[in-house]
RNA sequence: GGCGAUAUAGCCAAGUGGUAAGGCACGAGUCUGCAAAACUCUGAUCCCCGGUUCGAAUCCGGGUGUCGCCUCCA
């Protein structure tokens, strides 16, 4: 198993610190406003990594935080004329219903930021013993970067080289312009914790480090984030952790890539961003995760309407197939063990993927392999029925035992197939109805050897977006988008 | 300005030393009264220049383009 680590930008052999058991932190959403689809990517993603490792057979303690104190937090809640907390638990709440709807984000605990203040109080209380922080007349504590002779790290960044884009404007107190706030005295108005330093709250930073020491411990497996979050969030969390335990924060730094939106980043202040919930009104859950995971984990990807739409074409062949081998498997019952080549070989090659820094593109694309596979096979009479049952059930179900790890193969069949259909006969605004009726008239001027008013209907209903399907048992049609 | 990514067929995209996965689109075919689905076949020497090597998309140097971080951000 490899997994590239940001820290040493190399690909690495996954040894964890303990033999059998992983621990791992992502840091999760600030809750200010709707989750949007980097967030879903990034749930997707540190779940999918989870269950592979579980796979693997190692004992994962997977933790993610909400930030729910912060600045946005407070002036929303404000202008809403509500507490922060009550604010931020709202949010916590809406954020976790579109998750649970999305199918993603299982982290074995999810730890707040306002819980955990004790903790953060005694890591701050600590980093100043230690003289790696200070506080202000104000009520500030701030960190002293210059201290940490380790610092940039991670992102590969030297102090020197900082100032140049650090802000001129000192903060009052600041003994230097790179120092950052572990804790932020309050400000009228704000919600606030008693400290030995005054009224206050945690700054960002420190409630990833207290919470990875409180829940994992001094060194953890993994750590996870997005690669905004390289600087400055991780590279301070390094100095937080490392300057109070002495040990490494992490072994292994995955950062997941961004979501592009026409090859710009997503963002608020851009106006471009697609929050969860609208994108769950558009597609399918399942359409969502698959466009997610058939894409590097660690790549900027964009993700326009034409790669869910993409990704609505391959699942519903790949369920249309299954549903093909659910009908075959309905009329022959009979099984006999046969060993079968692309049978048996699926674990392998989805292994052989995975192992390599969590490949999900090349494990999605192995599929199309063994779904053509199959339907060459249910073309095959040459084969006994009872071997070809045998097959095609041992296809179906390494495929979903396998994919569902990386989040695939978890909707009932018929029920993903009448969604994507139902979909776009609502988007098209066909009337089911009428559709039957013209295909029942094609069918009668078929059997009168009407050919011209046959393919006349079948124009027209090729116009609306239909497209037929002329078989031994009938006439069936589909949607000519999802072919 | 500093740091870091990335550049592969019309498009999306995997691949980090041995002569380029997969998907979409296009075209041809099997099938069909005609179609559709499914299946079969068909396409690139990997941004440019130089170097290392028996051999490079893959390593090194230089250049160009795009993107990200340096302010809150998954």
């Amino acid at each position: 198993m490899k997994i590239y680590n940001s820290l040493t930008r190399k690909k690495e052999e996954f040894i964890p610190i303990e033999k059998d058991n992983v621990k791992m932190y992502a840091c999760g959403i600030t809750v200010y406003d709707d989750s949007h689809i980097g967030h879903a990517r990034a749930s997707i993603t540190y779940d999918m990594i989870c269950c592979y490792l579980r796979f693997l057979g190692y004992k994962v303690k997977y933790v993610r935080n909400y930030t729910d104190v912060d600045d946005k937090i407070i002036a929303r809640a404000n202008s809403l004329n509500m507490n922060a907390l009550d604010y931020s638990e709202d949010r916590i709440k809406a954020a976790e219903e579109v998750f649970a709807e999305l199918g993603a984000d299982f982290p074995d605990i999810k730890c707040k930021a306002s819980e955990n203040i004790d903790n953060i109080i005694d890591f701050v209380s600590k980093l100043i013993e230690k003289g790696y922080a200070y506080p202000t007349e104000k009520g500030d504590v701030y960190y002293s970067v210059k201290k940490f002779k380790d610092y940039g790290k991670l992102s590969n960044i030297n102090t020197d080289d900082l100032l140049n884009g650090v802000r001129k404007d000192v903060e009052e107190g600041k003994k230097d312009p790179l120092d950052f706030a572990v804790w932020k005295a309050a400000k009228p108005g704000e919600i606030s914790w008693k400290s030995p330093w005054g009224e206050g709250r945690p700054g960002w930073h420190i409630e990833c480090s207290c919470m990875v020491l409180h829940n994992l411990g001094e060194t953890i497996d993994i750590h996870g984030g997005g690669k905004d979050l390289i600087f400055p969030h991780h590279e301070n969390e390094i100095a937080q952790s490392e300057a109070l335990t002495g040990k490494p924060l992490a072994n292994y730094w995955i950062h997941n890539g961004l979501i592009k939106i026409n090859g710009q980043k997503m963002s608020k202040s851009l106006g471009n961003s697609l929050t969860i919930k609208q994108a769950l009104e558009l597609y399918n859950p399942e359409v969502v995760r698959y466009a997610i995971v058939s894409k590097s984990y660690a790549a900027d990807i964009d993700l326009g309407e034409s790669e869910f739409v993409l990704a609505e074409r391959h699942l519903y062949y790949f369920y249309n197939t299954i549903n093909a081998i659910n009908k075959f498997l309905s009329q022959n019952t009979e099984m006999k063990e046969v060993s079968n080549d692309v049978a048996d070989g699926i674990e392998k090659k989805f292994r052989e993927a995975m192992d390599d820094d969590f490949n999900t593109p090349v494990a999605v694309a192995n599929l199309f392999a063994d779904f053509k596979y199959v339907n060459n096979l249910l073309k095959d009479n040459k084969i006994p029925a009872d071997e070809k049952a045998y097959i095609l059930n041992k296809i179906k179900t390494e495929i979903i035992r396998l994919y569902n790890i990386v989040g695939l193969f978890k909707e009932d069949v018929q029920g993903l197939i009448d969604d994507l259909r139902n979909k776009y006969i609502k988007k098209l605004n066909l009337d089911v109805e009428e559709i039957e009726q013209s295909i029942e008239t094609r069918t009668n001027a078929k059997l009168e050897k009407h050919y011209d008013e046959a393919d006349r209907i079948r124009k027209e209903l090729d116009e609306k977006g239909i497209v037929l399907n002329d078989s031994k048992e009938g006439t069936t049609w589909d949607i000519k988008e999802l072919m």
